[in-house]
DNA sequence: TTAGTTTGTAACAATTTTGTAACAATTAGG
DNA sequence: CCTAATTGTTACAAAATTGTTACAAACTAA
């Protein structure tokens, strides 16, 4: 279950990049082309977080911040701010009319939800799935959840990880020592066919009945996740 | 067990948004469309609140509020003014006369729920009932109870404090430290085993008979709400 | 094909993590 | 003040996870 946001801003290119990709993403989308209208749809939609760009037709986005933050029912709303200046003055007054961050222009869609995922990370847990997903099967960070085609996997503390870390880099091979590194903690010494089993484990664990196997093994190289 | 809301306001609309909505949210509601059938109504139900369109065809909302507050039998019934109007000056008549809220239409039924909510939880705290739930689990904040299909439960602060912060964020998995920080009072050591021992007792408690288990040990990494 | 290399697998012991009961200390309520 | 309820800690039991090893199987290159 993903949170809603709510855009305001006047170049509609943006609009469509955004607003686009954040619904391929699960959350739901509106926007608006202007403040006055933003700030009448607001109430209607009650987002989780609201987008908002600095220059405005009609009022200014540091204008339509300070007002939420006067509106009891909108107090609360984290608000990104989008600027086209970098000045770190520009900064410092988005702050203190309340934005939770600021993104200059252009910014990358990967840097944006980064830090909306943030933002609802702390204001609203419930809004952001943090999930990991291959082929059928998904493992949900916060869950700490395994699912291979909808049915929930079980795994031990580090077949979970190692899962999550091949998740994080499907189809890319790693070497046993590169796997060592990011999935055992620091100064820890096993041996390196210890991954081989694990490997095994994990593989008996997400091959629950004779599906698709998903762990492929590079000879002389190392695993990979297909 | 839920309050008495009686709507006067002439958009039938309206009235049959929010009156559908309360009702499902488990108050009881009563309307007039207009000012003199609605001050003759509101005797006979007896409300714990009134909503009141600022608009009507006959008595304007100022006037009944004023009427309303010279009667001593409502001398505290508290007033939601619905207005179209979004003046300041407005609102301040409103508020002078005697509301005491006001809400701007178009609004979402969300944002009059909370409104609603926060004026009895402080004038009327009985009527409104606070409660979060999950599976067959109820737990009223304001009452201070617990139920597990119905039937009482009775927990000690501690349990309480616990299970309230698993039902704030159900599924999601904690790790002690984080139901350390949560649940416990600031600056207070306690051991991280102790948690367990809560867990321990909580569980005891809630699974009065044979129920399914709610909570979900994570190994290596805390608990969560199943 | 064969020797050499690499990986798969099962079994076992060691270790880690959690469950539980008992007890003492503290707090709350009469 | 006394009693009962609640709380935190500890020690031990139980359970789950982990790392290692030995051997089997699979693969590679000549």
């Amino acid at each position: 279950m993903n949170g809603k946001i709510f855009i305001i801003e006047d170049e509609t290119s943006i609009i469509q990049l955004v607003q686009h990709n954040l619904e391929k993403d699960g959350f739901i989308v509106s926007s608006a082309i202007n403040g006055n209208e933003g700030l009448k749809d607001l109430k209607k939609f009650e987002p989780n977080l609201l987008l908002l760009d600095w220059m405005l037709p009609d009022l200014s986005g540091i204008e339509i911040c300070k007002r939420i933050r006067k509106d009891t029912s909108f107090k609360n709303l984290p608000v990104i701010m989008l600027t086209a200046k970098g000045e770190e003055e520009d900064k410092i007054k988005g702050l203190d009319s309340g934005a939770d961050d600021y993104l200059t222009k252009p910014f990358s869609y990967n840097e944006l939800l980064a830090r909306i995922k943030a933002i609802l990370r702390r204001s609203d847990p419930k809004t952001v799935s943090d999930t990991l997903e291959f082929n059928d099967l998904r493992l949900d960070r916060l869950e700490k959840r395994v699912f291979r085609d909808s049915i929930e996997i079980k795994l031990g503390p580090t077949e979970f990880r190692l899962l999550e870390f091949f998740l994080t880099n499907p189809k890319r091979v790693f070497s046993r020592d590169q796997i060592l590194e990011n999935v055992w903690p620091n100064n820890i010494n096993v041996e390196t066919r210890t991954i081989d089993v694990h490997i095994r484990r994990l593989r008996k664990s997400i091959n629950i009945n004779n599906n698709k196997e998903l762990i492929r093994t590079v000879r002389s190289s190392g695993y990979s996740l297909i």
